[in-house]
DNA sequence: TTCCTATACTTAACAGCGTTAACCAACGTA
DNA sequence: TACGTTGGTTAACGCTGTTAAGTATAGGAA
């Protein structure tokens, strides 16, 4: 009975080959260049074949952007060793903006862009990973958060790991996606992605930090154009 | 010789027609409503006419920014009076989170989409609101930045006013920006824009200021679901 | 008054988009 | 050998931004 098995390989494999021509598309030429035509037309298929292997575009973005998630939490884990949270905080910050500044166009959709079905599906695929901090990168930060509370390194009114969480996730995401919409504004004099986001980080981490802690930290000062 | 004059009134009167149909499409159905013919439409006027008052979409659409964003750096002005640097720059924090929270559909297009030509033109009109702090939103955030360092109230290291400016812009940007593109991700628990604008703006203040400047501001603290 | 030209506007059309309906050919099964 | 399932196609619909060509009208000149 190996032949539906089979078949089911062929199916997941045209499958992945159109995730990858739409990978490649978003890479090489940006977000509007991704259409079903093109992406069809990349994989050597008629444009109505996508539909045998995705709902609609939608969900075929979105399909690639869950790759892109685990990209990121595995990102991510190559600082889980990082014992201490407020250190792991800043590794997390600087992961996160070279992800962004590496993946511009790839950052734009995941992060930039409302879904158009403004109320999303809670796929089964989905439900595995949320949570779980290895493939889960808000889950990772979330935990170093909390992990930063219950080691009281932070400033007592500051309870709600979410919360916290949210807003270091805010400071980084600010950079980035402000760079990738306005960068190119000729009116303002961008200083780098890099340089903003570090002192970005760096003053969070200061801010939220209990007293005593404050003053530790963000002590190397990188320099560049 | 009024007659040109009167056609050029008249022309005018059209154009502005043309952008307040625009804004309403934008305000009531959101972003991807906003296309030629549905403007067209809603100004009883043919798809092609529009073509004879803007160059194209891309360029009604930035006409139609400007005075949006010369709509922001006129709410900013009501925070001019208040004296002290960095109480301004709450105000402006909180004043940002307001616009961004009133006009999700207009900050969407103003700071979380890429302009299509991705060389901006200056044009002459731009060239008289920039940096003029009663007109530019950046200027006056900048200013009130410069103010701060030049009254001893930041650490000694932060000496460049646009870094500065930058990092406070994302901030609160990455707030608001996240949960325009993200805020109905199911995922997520999120807290309240308002909340979570808050505990960064307070944070970053505390970050960037002066130690003996580090205790005071922040007291205040809002309570909501 | 009559002719002429510039101007504001329209209709028709093009190419590309996402998507659906109808059709077709090949394969595994009975 | 006949049959239904499966993976693919072509044709088409209604939408998008935009251009080309045509039309009516208003103002100036004869």
């Amino acid at each position: 009975m190996g032949i539906n098995e089979r078949r089911e390989r062929e199916k997941e494999a045209v499958r992945t080959k159109i995730l990858d021509a739409a990978r490649a598309l978003f890479a090489s030429d940006g977000y509007e260049a991704v259409t079903m035509r093109r992406i069809a037309r990349a994989v050597e298929y008629s444009p109505t074949a996508l539909y045998l292997h995705f709902k609609d575009k939608e969900s075929l973005i979105r399909d690639l952007c869950m790759t892109d998630f685990q990209f990121l939490a595995r990102a991510f884990q190559k600082i889980a060793k990082e014992k201490d949270p407020l250190e792991r905080l800043r590794k997390i910050g600087r992961a996160y903006v070279d992800f962004a500044s590496e993946h511009p166009n790839h950052y734009r959709l995941m992060f930039m862009t409302p879904p158009l079905n403004a109320a999303e599906i809670k796929t089964e695929a989905m439900s595995e990973i949320h949570g779980n901090p290895e493939e889960d990168a808000y889950a990772f930060l979330r935990g170093t958060i909390a992990q930063a509370i219950a080691e009281g390194r932070l400033r007592p009114e500051l309870k709600d790991p979410d919360l916290v969480a949210q807003a270091a996730w805010s400071g980084t995401h600010g950079v980035v996606s402000l760079h990738i919409a306005k960068g190119s504004d000729p009116w303002i004099e961008w200083r780098s992605v890099k340089k903003t986001a570090a002192l970005i980080v760096d003053a969070l981490i200061r801010g939220i930090s209990r007293a005593s802690d404050a003053d530790g930290g963000g002590e190397k000062q990188e320099r560049e154009s």
